[in-house]
DNA sequence: CTGTTAGCGCCTTCAG
DNA sequence: CTGAAGGCGCTAACAG
């Protein structure tokens, strides 16, 4: 703890900060008129505004926040929880959710989850514990308690990124499965009929293996089946994305197409092409997730899936602060998703 | 705000949630006794703590932090301040820091100023008003008011990244002139002599603009000065550094080394050499900054310094955590840097 | 081992 | 336009 300002008459709470009373004693008000001034509620009389706004400057007083929240019930914080912080999605969706709320004077609270239901009923029980406004959650897939809690939670509740499942207050985002599928499709109308999937343990992470669904009933509708996949149980992008297409393609050197589980991994596989004289379409068909910057500067512009994560984020964030109120039934609102053409598949 | 639980015998407070009161009553003891059952602490009867925890688990009550860190003065939130969105160097940053303070209980309350100074000061003024246990800021510039506020708060403050001016309790990064002087040091020893420089505007990022002030240092020592730069005045990465390499090769075909503001840009500039049949390092030198993984998993991996970002927030989090006192004098921690050859220069 | 008392700093409510 | 009283939900400091 440190000294308290240099200031010998100061009262001051034991803390070692000015309080409202201090600001009060200064200018010859009440603490109620301190409090008015600041924050600009109540008819004021532009004489004593400039009074306490002289000894708040004078003082450098800056208001406790805690004790505002307790005694009037009303917090800016917003408590954000996010699965993964392995790739720009993260900050992207995060990106888009400061944009609006800062302005709007409200703080994120952050969590990262890792893809674990059990940290998230920690992160979301001590985030709760601090009266947020609002939530917001990634996904839709979470333990019965952290349902719970968020039901019973004071403000609303957006669910973002996945909207495969019903949210409980609202749902931003898209359809995975849907994404999937149209992978699958599209990539059967070009003509390839060998397919080969690279991605991250699907268990640990819910959206991944929705897609996944997806492109399965996709390729079995047009009578397809997965020729093989590689998949890695631990964190990776890039140079997992490279390794694990060059060990499918030593075990399946036949495959016409691969899909990969995000652009990081696709990009990987590119890489890995380029550097053994593979030719990325009529090679091998590469296929990511997200139409991240990275994939599409290319040379060869990586065939992907554009999943607007920024406007998820703002649109999730606009919505809870426009409508403080949670309705009676729960909205979803479908961001939707594009498949970028490309120049590999 | 939503119908209190649905519990005929509730008391509550107004506000709709259970308090440590409906906990007490229900459990038959007193309000303080459930507050030490749940904070672990002084001496509890086994009995008594049972009869607690039923109570707890029937009424699904939950702490109110607002109101214990008023009670207690200590709160478990600690704020960060970071610059940018635009990289993952955010994210390595930001998940260096959470995977410290997670384990420890602690929650970060991010907010990102864009570069903007001002900004910054609006958003330390609003966190402070949290009363985090400390705070973590990028950069060690900061308008004279942030500087004030920062020096008179309660908990501790790193400044972290940048180690080119002193901090005022603790800096973790590391020297960002030293970095671009040995990058000019680096490339003139492997006798390159025409240097263009690629980069965002150094007004808006002093970290940028000390690795420039560096690397000019670096090449007049040498007697060498720089032919040429392209600069963006709005924020890029990739494309940005692809069309800015472009549009300085047509003004200055001769140069011989590029060096890029970090290795998004970087990367950018190589898919540029790569489309229009430059051959790095013997047709051009390209050299990033950041070590980034996309750059290292290229076919021709980027050359580039490696900052430690993880590294950076871990160190930060971690000794902000350790000594929660602040020192007498200011204590700097050097994370260091290291030139990664690679291939492109 | 448990309870009582007295706030933390601010804001709501009701009086002037 | 301003103020006095009371309380938000919890915990520190003492008692027993």
């Amino acid at each position: 703890m440190r000294a308290p300002p240099d200031d010998r008459r100061r009262a001051a709470g034991r803390r070692g900060a000015y309080t409202l009373a201090d600001v009060a004693e200064r200018a010859g008000v009440s603490e109620i008129t301190v409090s008015r001034v600041l924050r600009g509620k109540g008819p004021i009389a532009e004489k004593t505004r400039e009074r306490v706004m002289a000894a708040v400057a004078h003082l450098g007083y800056m208001p406790n926040r805690i004790a505002g929240t307790l005694a009037s019930a009303g917090s800016n914080l917003i408590g954000v929880v996010l699965s993964s912080f392995t790739n720009n999605v993260f900050a992207d969706v995060l990106g888009g959710i400061h944009s609006v709320l800062a302005p709007a004077g409200y703080q994120p609270v952050v969590g990262v989850t890792d893809y674990d239901e059990v940290e998230e009923e920690r992160i979301v029980a001590s985030m709760l514990a601090w009266q947020p406004a609002a939530m917001i959650v990634s996904g839709v897939d979470h333990t019965p308690a952290t349902r719970l809690m968020l039901q019973r939670a004071r403000g609303r509740v957006a669910e973002i990124m996945d909207i495969d499942s019903a949210p409980l207050d609202l749902g931003v985002g898209f359809s995975h499965r849907a994404a999937g599928y149209d992978t699958a499709r599209h990539l059967v109308s070009r003509g390839y009929r060998r397919f080969g999937y690279v991605g991250l343990d699907r268990a640990r992470d819910p959206r991944a293996a929705h897609r996944y669904e997806g492109m399965m009933r996709g390729l079995s509708e047009a009578g397809i089946s997965l020729v093989s996949e590689a998949v890695a149980d631990f964190p990776t992008s890039t140079q997992g994305g490279r390794k694990l297409l060059a060990d499918l393609l030593a075990r399946e050197p036949t495959l016409d197409a691969v899909v990969f589980s995000n652009d990081d991994m696709a990009v990987g596989g590119l890489f890995h092409c380029l550097a053994s004289g593979i030719r990325p379409r009529e090679g091998l068909a590469l296929f990511g997730f997200n139409a991240l910057e990275i994939g599409q500067a290319l040379p060869i512009p990586l065939s992907t899936i554009r999943s607007r994560r920024g406007t998820i984020g703002q649109v999730a964030a606009a919505r809870i602060l426009e409508t403080p109120q949670r309705p009676i039934d729960p909205v979803v609102i479908d961001t939707g998703y594009e498949i970028v053409e490309g120049a590999t598949a």
